[in-house]
RNA sequence: GGCGAGAUAGCUCAGUUGGCUAGAGCACGCGGUUCAUACCCGCGGUGUCGAGGGUUCGAAUCCCCCUCUCGCUACCA
């Protein structure tokens, strides 16, 4: 088979915070069988994933437990290396962001960038709104003023570095204008275009002072390097990417990549920012960007001291690798997202794997065996369902190619599995038991089953990409062939006559019974329920009790202010009269508050956890001497203190006993 | 509020440029079969194609309007 060319095809690098859930391997998978895909295709593949392993939320997690950033990150990354290995994902290179060469790089990188004048140093010029803390260019300004709430800006304290964005956004439009595949789905593009790069680019903060875990800038070493240009940069330095044009044969060979396959909340950073950052280095862009949808859990809220967090091991424990490599490809649409819960994955396993192919293959290797002793001999003995059969079995790799170029994965399966359908079919329609009553049928079975067995071996060929062990098992069995040229694979009968399948044929997907696998489903919550419990101390009652989530929420640490800075606030208690929802909006409510002998009105974005009927009356939290502001046409006089997930659900906070309007809080 | 997507069988979804009795898989029911993992094959839906109106000989498919859901975004003092 000749070479079709080179092919590069990355995944985002996950997070290492923590030991990543079913839904979060399910992109490693999706893009194993595709680069699994281009391999058989015939394309010379490079297949990048790996981690990204900097930033304040790692160093905060690692000083709660009590090691250090690089202890905790080769900790995790460690686990989820070993998911892609138990999931069989045939990477390249798994890249850590805490590689050597790519730390490296990304200084250079950094360097090149601030260089050329696309990165500049904020603080000179940079003028921050500590309102609504944000930085503000002089030209963003709106006379002279914050342009997001119109008060003074002043000289920002801290110094930053900044990427010049919007210098390239002509040329981001102009390449989706001439690309319009590089955004995939293209629903995704327009969100891109209608809400950052028509409104304006910003200038984006690419430097943290606030923390240390991350990648020095080298000139200016109180500067870590923000971490999306850290990390979105793995896919040019994993291959040999060089800053100072000594870059590698194999980046010059595979650059620019052919897909980058990416969660859909992750999309902004891959089309716009990670293209702007490589026209600021001159690097081709990327040929396409896929953004999937996510597979969720069913049922109840995903949380791990309720132990109904569904990982890749457990799973694999439960149905083999191929079983959860079927399942996650086979549920996930295109566009929209998936669900996974144990009764689905059950039904699915059963229904396909065990029916419609285990089943298949153990009957046709049985009744080989019983007839033939075996053998399997082409005698030419045909008949008049013969040629629809081939017909199927033959046209299955183009429809599956086609589809596996659109990207729709989960049709190229069905695709597949229409071979294993139609042999079941097969079977049914020529009765080999029938022809086996009389001697004279008997050129006729062997044709049968000699056609049955090329059938399924061409199915187990192009199942490869998406269940590997499974397609080796089966051609295994079946006279242990090897692979087929995938340019052979849409000609039928090139199984060599004479061929000898297994004497004992083994069961490749034993059926699951529902009831067994819930009760291991309890074991394995039970175990997640107590290793919650070690790790934080609480048992899983107290963990879960109120709690919408299991986690403890850490946010940014604010400076340190005196008690004198605390004695500004006045709050009070307040009771809300009446309560309305603003109609221009969509989060906030308008609410009336009485607080001593005045009333005040104040917007709350809180529509979405409360209902203005079950406001009214409540005593609440305000902090009255907040400046006014105009929000949705209304003035806005205080603000009713709420405290928040990490979902942004709300809950307003109220006095524990009985108290006064206008009682003071202190 | 802005931009966009969607609403089709119990469930998940297909339905190309408008055209014959609106489809697939799963689940369910009945029948057949026995090589096989209670499996496989066949048969079975009167679905108001979200509501209403319009264009047309003819609309799930085009236009208008309404309701609801979802995505991105703004607002969330």
């Amino acid at each position: 088979m000749q070479n079709k060319g080179p092919y590069y095809l990355t995944t985002a690098i996950a997070y290492t915070s923590g030991k990543p859930h079913i839904g979060n391997s399910y992109e490693i998978v999706m893009a194993d069988a595709i680069v699994r895909h281009k391999r058989l295709q015939g394309y010379d593949c490079f297949f990048q994933t790996g981690t990204d392993e900097h930033g304040q939320k790692i160093e905060e997690k690692a000083a709660a437990a009590g090691v250090t950033p690089k202890e905790f990150v080769d900790n995790v990354a460690g686990i989820i290396r070993g998911i892609c290995d138990s999931l069989n994902i045939s990477y390249d290179r798994f890249i850590r962001t805490t590689d050597a060469d790519h730390e490296k790089q990304i200084q250079k990188i950094f360097k090149k960038m601030y260089a050329k004048g696309d990165i500049y140093k904020g603080s000179y010029e940079g003028l921050y709104c500590t309102p609504c803390e944000s930085f503000w260019t002089e030209s963003q300004l709106k006379d002279g003023k914050c342009p997001d709430c119109g008060r003074e800006v002043k000289p920002a304290k801290e110094e930053a570095y900044f990427f010049k964005m919007s210098k390239y956004a002509d040329r981001l439009m102009k390449y989706y204008d001439e690309h319009p595949e590089f955004i995939q789905p293209v629903s995704r593009k327009n969100e891109m275009v209608n809400n950052f790069l028509k409104p304006g680019l910003q200038d984006l903060c690419v430097s943290r002072t606030s923390f240390k875990w991350g990648i020095p800038v080298d000139f200016d070493d109180k500067h870590v390097v923000y971490v999306w240009l850290d990390a979105l940069s793995n896919y040019i330095t994993g291959i040999g990417y060089d800053a100072d044009g000594n870059s590698s044969e194999q980046y010059k060979k595979f650059w620019p990549a052919d897909l980058h396959l990416v969660g859909k909340d992750i999309i902004r950073f891959h089309t716009i920012y990670w293209p702007i950052f490589l026209m600021s280095l001159e690097e081709p862009l990327p040929k396409k960007i896929f953004g999937h949808p996510w597979l969720l859990q069913g049922g109840e809220k995903m949380s791990k001291s309720r132990g109904n967090v569904i990982y890749a091991d457990d799973l694999i424990s439960l149905y083999g690798v191929d079983g959860v490599r079927y399942y996650v490809l086979h549920e996930m649409p295109y566009e929209n997202d998936g669900t996974i819960t144990w009764e689905l994955m059950t039904e699915r396993y059963n229904s396909d794997l065990a029916n419609v192919l285990g089943n298949l293959v153990k009957r046709t290797v049985s009744m080989t065996n019983k007839y033939f002793d075996g053998v399997v001999k082409k005698t030419g003995a045909e008949g008049d369902v013969d040629a629809d059969l081939k017909a199927v079995v033959t046209a299955a790799r183009d429809n599956v190619a086609k589809k596996m170029d659109d990207l729709r994965v989960s049709d190229a399966i069905d695709e597949v599995f229409a071979i294993f359908k139609r042999s079941n079919k097969y079977i049914d329609e020529t009765e080999p038991w029938t022809l086996a009553k009389d001697e004279a049928n008997n050129d006729r079975l062997s044709e049968v089953m000699y056609n049955l067995t090329e059938s399924i071996i061409i199915g187990a060929n192009l199942l490869y990409p998406y269940m590997p062990e499974t397609a080796d098992a089966i051609l295994a069995q079946l006279g242990g062939s090897e692979k087929r040229d995938y340019d052979d694979l849409d000609k039928f009968g090139l199984l060599a006559s004479g061929t000898k399948v297994t004497a004992e044929p083994e069961t490749l997907f034993a059926r699951l019974n529902i009831e067994d696998i819930m009760k291991r489903v309890e074991e394995i919550r039970a175990a997640q329920k107590a290793e919650y419990e070690r790790e934080n101390g609480v048992t899983a009652e107290e963990g879960s009790k109120e709690a919408a989530s299991d986690d403890a929420i850490d946010i940014e640490p604010k400076d340190i202010i005196t008690y004198d800075d605390f004695a500004k606030l006045q709050l009070q208690v307040g009771e809300i009269i009446s309560c309305e929802a603003v109609p221009k909006s969509k989060k906030l409510l308008c609410s009336r508050v009485k607080i001593g002998s005045k009333v005040r009105q104040i917007l709350s974005g809180i529509k979405a956890n409360y209902s203005p009927e079950e406001m009214v009356g409540k005593k609440v939290m305000v902090l009255v001497n907040l400046q006014p502001r105009e929000i949705a046409g209304l003035t806005s006089e205080g603000m009713i203190l709420c405290a928040e997930d990490a979902e942004g659900k709300l809950a307003i906070m109220v006095p524990e006993r009985e108290m006064p309007a206008g009682a003071e809080i202190c």
